[in-house]
DNA sequence: TAAGATTGATGTTTCAATCTTT
DNA sequence: AAAGATTGAAACATCAATCTTA
């Protein structure tokens, strides 16, 4: 472990890196809460197991998609069950686990959310780039995942768990 | 109010931004909690404290530069008081207000979060991304974060209040 | 009445310990 | 023993109501 400090160009880009998210998160959020609606925790979880379809999806999986810590996912579940909008089935391959598959209602949810959701990114990030900018950014974003992600396979896993805030997702 | 749907890249755009910031965060936060060191909304608060000098600051100025809602600050303040990082004196101007001041171990302790968080900065962010690409990614943040202070002037104020979530930093 | 700040009640997140099946 | 998952207790965040001074 190097232990070496950052140059004040890379402190630069963390500091606002974290504000321009904060921003537009808070003003997702509070677009959501205005509607009386959930909180985006949820609508990622309804999005994911919506596209796992009626195979659903095993908790560990989502937390895999989500950056969940597991015992923060199994009371989202435990939430999620309560409302109806997901429904939790015996696994048959293995006795430890249970499947999540979303429900109708699940999905009408998603995509109430989503009307307010959409035009909410929109308004937080859409008006203030460009289009030019916004493939600049996506671009620049795309290389620094992925080198996150290299670096995470070859650590061989380690290092996983313990994640925590909401949220990711990539489209509808 | 528009209420349009965002674009493929725009909401492509925000998938990465939070997900690069939801990464580098849970790394870094991890770092600090290996090291038994507190959380980084406590680095933010004695850094922008330590800035401001032996006149300290009022808790409505701090609010603003964390982006913190008052409530979550008025605990936030307890909590660093608790632990003596910070003094709370009376405002001679205004009866309503106090004034917060860093304690000398307060700014220790920022010293010593400073040496994991930095590391871990460099760690997360300053290892994945050349020179060069960071350089671009601050302009393009930098220009994302103007225009949205245009914004939040333009509405005079309004739409403040309610944000969450710790975290803004400009350097050591 | 509004601004600065706090607080009780409630909900969510986190840690650590636990339970079951592999 | 390890993987999948849950849970009690504690810490923290949030809402709404409150209090004080301007």
């Amino acid at each position: 472990m190097a232990k070496t400090q950052p140059s004040e160009s890379v402190v630069k880009a963390w500091a606002r890196l974290t504000r321009a998210q904060q921003l537009a998160l808070a003003a997702i959020e509070a677009a959501l809460k205005k509607a009386d609606l959930p909180a985006l925790s949820w609508y990622d979880a309804l999005l994911e197991l919506e596209r796992a379809g009626e195979r659903g999806l095993r908790p560990f999986e989502l937390e895999h998609e989500m950056l969940l810590a597991q015992y923060n996912l199994s009371r989202l579940i435990e939430r999620l069950s309560r409302a109806r909008y997901v429904s939790r089935q015996v696994c048959k391959d293995d006795g430890r686990g249970q499947v999540l598959v979303i429900t109708p209602a699940g999905k009408a949810m998603r995509r109430r959310m989503w009307s307010v959701y959409g035009p909410a990114i929109q308004a937080a990030i859409g008006t203030r780039l460009s289009e030019a900018e916004i493939e600049r950014l996506t671009a620049l974003l795309g290389t620094f995942l992925e080198r996150a992600k290299a670096d995470e396979a070859r650590s061989g896993v380690a290092g996983r768990r313990d994640y925590s805030i909401h949220h990711r997702n990539e489209a509808t």
